[in-house]
RNA sequence: GCCGCCAUGGCGGAAUUGGUAGACGCAUCGGACUUAAAAUCCGAAGAGAGCGAUCUCGUGUGGGUUCGAGUCCCACUGGCGGUACCA
């Protein structure tokens, strides 16, 4: 069976090429100052989303990212770039912790174990990595660096005025100088509070069963991410970064960027960047204020009550004697659901009057101040005030709890609905102002921006911007992580010193969770405890070492420096017009909200600081399509349906597994995985062998006695530019399907020929390098050892084919003659034919008379080179 | 609900700025080679009508713009992904 399938020997030339590329560090990519390095060639950097070192394996979804940047990079190689294309793994994380406390085997042996797998499948693939530049966030050399970073973060601040982070100790001083007499401590706490990363003791999302904090991004639906358990919320000494301070930039930066536009309104969508005003209402009888965020200033008139959120501070005070009991209850009752309980009940809008009341700023009126769980505590100022008119969920409320529904707006060009106007409903877009004293007969943009000027003039509020965005939940309570460079004493946290990184985990017998919220490093009280001092036990997430590898790689060896600054420059520097930054990126769309918006806060905070030369990381990025098992559905263990990489590299090869993942349609579609097609390709690697190679009476293969060393005719030749001409163009906007579709022509072509000229059969074996590299490797040494003329070195040190105009052009044009466009007849034309040369022809034509008869000639349409429209009536 | 993506033969998919719909591959059918099969090579093929040359219809649905629409515009339908009391 399987020797049937061999049809030619890709488990011979294979493992010869690997070990051939291993050995002579083929794409080796030399930095600055490095032997070999050429300053004027142009760079080019090419990135995977490295993977988790899972205990499973690579799956196939990984081969297809991998496949297409491997046929840039060596595209660009060939091209005359310098080409950056590293790997390395992302090992940190609950799995490998997860399996580790399964098995009571140490993490650290499992990852190795499955970086050793995961790299091994790797390099049976052909992947033209420089491996020299391997990396692994759990190396003690890469979590030093994190570390450092981490510090970089916790000695900053954010300044609002220049919009970006500065080092902690200019605000200090700045402090100093303002406030000569505050106390240390309160400066120190003053300071503590401004930090990038800070402590933070707010309700959190914990989950029990994974013993350990979450970042809303690992939250969905409520579960884990990480498998499925519920997760509560509660109250936690926490770790968290400011990503919040750069909502602004996070969206702004994120326009001019070459992303799928998808993945930018993901970010978008997530950062949650409203506009609108901060408005204040004073509490009646007392001295409160209760400040509210409306997107919708000029609805104002309309503001019928206000909702406090249960958790709001004010809600004690507000509340009256008679209302007490109710208030309270609702309270309790509040607390006790779950965020699956809040969302599931969203239907149904509950709430309580407080018995307080708030004035309106604009026209003086009392309004009711009820609470109600839908509005959330952890967005704007946890309260609001509600126009039931043109909200749908204040106008559930009020209709609910009849409260007074005022419109305030009317829509635009709306027709007079006086047949249902006892109805009350809800109108929520734009329109014009209407019972608003101040801003009636104003459309809505013009409205807003005039009652924020009012309400700033008055003192009652000012113009305001509100994320949906929260900050970064940074620490968990795992082993499995970087430990925090901070030591803690007397409740004051300080970071360690910056020479005694990097702080690794201590060796633990027992790296189980604690069963409480304390984390399984408390347990080390050896490595806990420091002179007076003690350690933070809890560790960074797993997002903390992709949020720099990228730069990690541009200078891996480095023990002096995170990134070296020459490297830096010049792999992640604007140059010219170019922006800078990784020149392709390409992974898997689910880590849109995760990994893509850390890494870009990471970075903006690295820029500002000055230690890298671009604000953005990643200039262009390119989401790889799932590949759904053959039955069209998701592949998955329960349905069986999962196709295992190393079983089609052991049956068809690792250039079949390649072309097959490229040919399989468009790089970023979802499509179907088959095994039929695995072998279409597979044929086609065949026929390219064969185009090369003749076998004789024993089965021995030998350079086909066909090929000669002489010119090409010129249909080969049009054929053969053709094909360079699209393959080249194909893969620069990486639709690498119709490259290997128009290989496959040109192939088909040169089977045809009695002698295929050698010349041609090289140029195309230059042109298939990319995509099936040891096949295209093994064929032109053999085909160069007979044929002198042929190019001596390999083809990964070729220069990439040109094609040139002169043999696509043909004296004689096919042309397609319409009438009423509608196909009707062909003809064939000489090249250099005048326009009425081509319309006489055309009109002359016998298969066209039937449909012109009769009609008078209207107009006649010339395509050049393309068809001839006649229209006739 | 909102946001994003998609819809083309039996199947995966091709079609520059609007200009020959179905490239290439899979499956299918026919032929060559073979004692036979596999492999390989050659050929056919969107659907319908016809002996035929040919004709009619065809890119989710309905309209529109145009000499000409898979492509552009309007209104729908269906599917995939994300998100959801965000004021």
């Amino acid at each position: 069976m399987s020797e049937r399938r061999k049809q030619y020997p890709f488990d011979v030339i294979e493992p010869k090429w690997q070990a051939r590329w291993d050995e002579e560090k083929t794409f080796g990519a030399p930095n600055p100052g490095d032997p070999g390095f050429d300053p004027g060639k142009p760079k080019y950097y090419v990135l995977d989303m490295f993977p988790y070192p899972s205990g499973q394996g690579l799956h196939v979804g990984h081969p297809e990212g991998y496949t297409a940047t491997d046929i840039m990079a060596r595209f660009k190689r060939m091209k005359g770039f310098n080409v950056l294309h590293p790997m390395g793994w992302d090992a940190f994380g609950l799995p490998a912790e997860q399996y580790a406390i399964k098995t009571g085997q140490h993490p650290r042996v499992t990852t190795e174990k499955n970086v050793e797998r995961f790299r091994g499948q790797l390099k049976r693939l052909g992947f033209s990595y420089d491996w020299e530049r391997e990396v692994n966030t759990t190396d003690p050399g890469y979590v030093k660096w994190t570390q450092w970073i981490f510090l970089r973060l916790y000695n900053s601040y954010f300044d609002e005025r220049e919009k970006a982070a500065r080092p902690i100790r200019r605000l200090e001083e700045k402090r100093r100088a303002e406030l000569p007499e505050e106390t240390a401590e309160e400066r120190r706490a003053f300071l503590d509070s401004q930090r990038l990363a800070f402590v933070s003791e707010a309700p959190v999302n914990w989950c029990p069963e994974l013993g350990t904090v979450l970042s809303n991004e690992e939250v969905v639906d409520g579960k884990s991410e990480v498998g499925g358990f519920d997760v509560e919320r509660r109250p936690m000494r926490q770790w968290m970064l400011r990503i919040t301070a750069y909502g602004h930039r996070l969206i702004d930066e994120l326009e001019p960027l070459d992303w799928p536009e998808g993945i930018k309104a993901l970010q978008r969508n997530w950062i949650g960047r409203s506009e609108g005003a901060d408005v204040t209402f004073r509490v009646q009888r007392t001295n409160d204020r209760i400040t509210v965020f409306t997107t919708r200033p000029d609805t104002l008139f309309g503001a019928t009550y206000m909702v406090l959120a249960p958790e709001h501070p004010l809600v004690a005070e507000i509340t009256t004697p008679d209302q007490q009991r109710a208030v309270d209850q609702y309270k309790i009752d509040a607390s006790n659901k779950s965020d699956m309980q809040r969302t599931e009940l969203a239907k149904d809008k509950t709430g309580v009057f407080t018995g307080g009341y708030a004035v309106n700023p604009v026209n003086g009126e009392d309004v009711p101040i009820w609470i109600a769980d839908y509005v959330l505590m952890s967005y704007g100022t946890g309260a609001i005030m509600a126009v039931p008119a043109h909200d749908e969920r204040d106008f559930e409320f009020a209709q609910e709890f009849n409260l007074e529904i005022r419109e305030v707006v009317h829509p635009k060009n709306a027709p007079d609905r006086d047949d249902d106007d006892d109805e009350p409903h809800c109108f929520a877009g734009k329109g014009i102002a209407v019972n608003s004293p101040l801003i009636d007969g104003l459309e809505t943009d013009e409205a807003k921006a005039k009652m924020i000027d009012w309400l700033e003039s008055n003192g009652f509020g000012r113009r305001a911007i509100n994320f949906k965005l929260r900050d970064w939940l940074f620490s968990r309570q795992r082993y499995w992580g970087e430990p925090f460079p901070i030591l803690w004493e007397k409740g004051l946290h300080r970071a360690i010193d910056e020479n005694d990184l990097p702080l690794a985990l201590p060796e633990m017998e027992d790296f189980k969770p604690t069963g409480t919220t304390d984390p399984p490093l408390s347990k080390a009280i050896d490595w806990v405890r420091v002179d007076g001092a003690s350690r933070e036990t809890n560790t960074m997430p797993q997002w903390a070492g992709s949020c720099w590898y990228y730069l990690r790689y541009c200078d891996a060896r480095n023990s002096e420096r995170f990134i070296g600054e020459e490297a830096e420059e010049y792999w992640m520097g604007a140059e010219n017009e170019e922006a800078g930054g990784v020149d392709l990126y390409i992974g898997g769309t689910e880590h849109a909200v995760l990994h893509l918006l850390y890494a870009r806060f990471w970075h903006k905070v690295l820029f500002d600081l000055g230690y890298v030369s671009t604000p953005e990381p990643f200039q262009k990025l390119v989401n790889q399509g799932l590949i759904q098992g053959e039955d069209g559905q998701k592949m998955s263990k329960s349905r069986g349906n999962v196709v295992n990489p190393d079983d089609v590299v052991e049956e068809y090869g690792a250039d079949s597994l390649r072309l097959f993942e490229m040919f399989m349609g468009p790089l970023e579609q979802t499509k179907p995985w088959s095994t039929k097609g695995v072998e279409g390709v597979f044929r086609f690697l065949s026929r390219v062998w064969r185009l090369c190679m003749e076998s004789d009476q024993e089965g021995n293969w030998m350079v086909s006695s066909v090929l000669v060393d002489e010119d090409a005719d010129r249909k080969t030749l049009k054929v053969l530019h053709e094909t360079i001409k699209k393959v080249s163009s194909d893969i620069e906007g990486l639709d690498f399907n119709t490259a290997i579709a128009q290989m496959m022509v040109c192939t088909n072509e040169l089977t045809q020929l009695e002698k295929r000229p050698v010349r041609a059969v090289a140029t195309l074996l230059q042109l298939l390098n990319p995509f099936a590299p040891h096949l295209s490797e093994e064929l032109h040494e053999l085909l160069a050892n007979k044929f002198p003329s042929l190019h001596q070195t390999e083809i990964a040190r070729q220069t990439w084919p040109e094609y040139k105009d002169e043999f696509l052009v043909v004296d004689e044009i096919e042309m397609v003659v319409q009438v009423n466009g509608k196909l009707r007849d062909r003809i064939v034309v000489k090249k250099e034919s005048s326009k009425e040369e081509i319309e006489r022809t055309a009109l002359a034509c016998e298969k066209v008379q039937p449909f012109t008869e009769g009609k008078t000639v209207r107009k006649v349409i010339v395509v050049a080179g393309k068809l001839v429209n006649i229209v006739a009536n």
